[in-house]
DNA sequence: TTGGCTATGTAAAGCGCTTTACTAGCGATA
DNA sequence: TATCGCTAGTAAAGCGCTTTACATAGCCAA
């Protein structure tokens, strides 16, 4: 690999004199330009990144550290987040942790020790206070799509309680009366939010909310498999249910047909994120639209004005919608 | 930030010893080992890999270049690459492309800038060249998923071959005669193979490849439903039809629905890759599983015996299987 | 003729680490 | 006593770049 050395003494001049000119910190007369350009070609020079990364502390790389990229949620949020950050000159590393604590501390390590010059954070834990005491005080972290209490940076966030309104609101709507919610993890703030969304709109239409009809555990389609299976196992049935999320659905669509229930014949469903493969079910399914591309963007745009100095809103929302599609219907008892 | 001096001066030893220390290349007495660690333990010390790096030559770290981490395929072999790349303590990066030559270009180049030690490399188009001469002749390079011709790095890829073979075989054998294939683009190896054994199958039951009857443009939905909307709206039709992806199949799912006919009814479907959504889908898509997370794992170790100047296979084919669920019935005709 | 300005650069230090040589001191050995 | 070998280190160069401060030549104005 030729280095700046190597053009400086193939063109005559010296390696600072390189150097300013490929930084534009220096007017050079076209003769000493056209020199330097015919010896880069010659040589087939290209800047070592890492040199140069070393010398001016700046990498021009932001990291993005989300709990699963093979998780289509985070895959294409990942993608949003590179599209964003390279139509701003910047690189983009991703690493997934697997949702597991010190995974993703030790991803977090790993990026500040490659010297990334900011760092967007996606999690789907509650944490325990350590990824916040890693977290706390850093000028160039903005979290997205999941809080982590304690970290006061710049956060971009979706309308959950909005959502789960919607949701509820149509169901309500369509004339349910006996609607449960089942919920991702205990304490995470999109469940927390999302319930209390729910609540909401059932408090609006005097509609009780059954305790035994909120079900909290994780956002999974197993998760939602168990959860429909206690749901259905009872002797009062809802007629309605609210999945959290699209996975958690699915798992309440398996679980439901094995029950020989037929949505939304006998329930009606509604799901939330509407991730691809919800327009593909069987039923297909009514959920909540999250802007999943617009998430990703917004959170390199205040990164990047966070490393600029300036300073993003604290906190943002981003709204969401409800997507009508084929598994909700009037209630049948 | 501590530097590796300021460790050293806290534990009254050079740098040179602290650096040898922690790199196990020196045998140093319990006092003095104490003192170091107590220094960093002191500083919270955490070593500048961007120097390491530029000072050994060495990353400990290898890129994975994708055409679109969006797309559930790539997301899954990134997650499977990642995962067994930590096992052997690399980082991995990954970038997606879009699929332009250009980009994948620049994000060669920007990998190799930034010093990666290797790199997994995919791609869904076919080169006209450019790849090949950036990537010919190197050392650290797999293909992984799709072919680069002239580019003789190690490979690794699925048996196409074996799997349009099976799937054709099975329609066969539930007593189809008039099977379409619906393929993705023109000249893409996975293609060739796709359709050369699709084609083995039907010779081997004396029946004959139509031509019209043999669709090739993308691996997308989209294209799946221009592709079946060409197969129903001539006169005599398929009572089967070969999706070489399952983004075709959902694509032709739609259509085939859309013309008021139903699958598996009136046409059989067989999908490729055995994506997520393909369980999920109405009705569940009969298709060939690939073995995405063996794919991504093998490719690493594959890159890391390159790394360590061992000789990998020069092509691995990994295998293929068909998974019935109910897309595919006895022809009605 | 001198002083100063502009244009055109350069020398050298430094980013934080690794690595190759080298060495001071000391006990044991011949 | 001279030498050897071992222990416990160290000095300094180098990875490839940036950046600060300085230098020289030529020219113009006073």
């Amino acid at each position: 690999m030729a280095t700046l050395s190597d053009v400086a003494a193939e063109a005559g001049v010296s390696p600072t004199a390189v150097s300013r000119y490929l930084n534009n910190r220096i007017d050079l007369p076209q003769a000493t330009r056209d020199r330097i350009d015919a010896a880069i070609a010659k040589l087939d020079y290209r800047p070592n990144l890492l040199a140069r990364r070393l010398s001016t502390g700046k990498s021009e790389a932001i990291a993005l550290v989300t709990p699963d990229i093979a998780n289509p949620f985070f895959a294409e949020l990942a993608a949003a987040v590179e599209r964003q950050a390279h139509a701003s000159g910047y690189s983009v590393y991703i690493t997934s942790t697997g949702g597991h604590a010190d995974a993703e501390i030790n991803a977090i390590r790993r990026m500040a020790d490659s010297h990334v010059d900011g760092l967007i954070m996606t999690t789907n834990r509650v944490d325990d206070g350590s990824l916040a005491g890693l977290l706390a005080g850093r000028e160039n972290v903005v979290l997205l799509d999941e809080d982590i209490v304690g970290v006061s940076v710049p956060r971009v966030f979706v309308d959950n309680a909005e959502g789960a309104y919607l949701a509820a609101k149509h169901l309500i709507e369509m004339g349910h009366k006996d609607i449960a919610l089942i919920g991702g993890p205990h304490r995470l703030m999109s469940v927390n939010e999302r319930l209390a969304g729910f609540t909401r709109a059932m408090d609006e239409a005097g509609l009780p909310v059954r305790p035994g009809w909120v079900l909290l555990g994780d956002y999974t389609r197993d998760y939602g498999a168990a959860a429909a299976s206690v749901l259905l196992d009872a002797v009062d049935l809802p007629t309605a249910i609210l999945a959290c999320s699209d996975y958690i659905a699915i798992g309440v669509l398996q679980v439901v047909r094995e029950h020989g229930l037929s949505i939304p014949g006998d329930i009606s469903l509604v799901g939330f994120d509407d991730m691809a493969f919800a327009a593909l079910v069987d039923p297909p399914l009514t959920t909540i639209r999250q802007p999943v591309a617009a998430m990703g963007e917004l959170a390199v745009k205040h990164l990047l004005a966070l490393l600029e100095g300036q300073t993003p809103p604290a906190e943002t929302r981003l709204p969401v919608e409800l997507v009508t599609r084929q598994s909700v219907a009037a209630p049948s008892r």
